[in-house]
DNA sequence: AAAGTGACGCATT
DNA sequence: TAATGCGCCACTT
């Protein structure tokens, strides 16, 4: 990381992870509850960028969707249908084939 | 150096 | 109700 050039990137990527690692098994959030948590609603773009930097890691970033609960790009993973199938043996319910039921398990602070 | 792009979200048309 | 536009910020070309 670029300390000199991008300071505030690498301290806000560290939030970021630090926050997906604390999802509980079963629930799931959203890039805009995560932007809010770090203060700055307007930044959930950039917690999509994060994730997508890092995506297989230790960061459950499967647990993560966007605001309608819809899951997130085919690219990620090996498709949405492995992501799919990762939530729902955790116990999340889904409203239909891509879209979770944020209505019970959205997580949140 | 400038413009285009994107794991998003909200307001407006 | 659906489609489009704009803001945000880092990356790529």
């Amino acid at each position: 990381m670029d300390y000199t050039t991008r300071p505030r990137e690498f301290n806000f990527n560290q939030k970021v992870y630090e926050i997906v690692k604390k999802i509980p098994k079963g629930k799931v959030t959203t890039y805009g509850s995560i932007a809010k948590m770090l203060g700055d609603p307007h930044l959930s773009r950039q917690v999509g960028w994060v994730l997508h930097a890092n995506k297989s890691s230790e960061v459950p970033c499967h647990r993560v969707v966007d605001r309608t609960g819809r899951l997130a790009p085919n690219f990620a993973f090996d498709g949405a249908e492995e992501q799919r199938r990762r939530l729902e043996s955790e116990g999340v319910g889904f409203a239909d084939e891509i879209h979770v039921d944020l209505n019970s398990c959205l997580w949140q602070e």
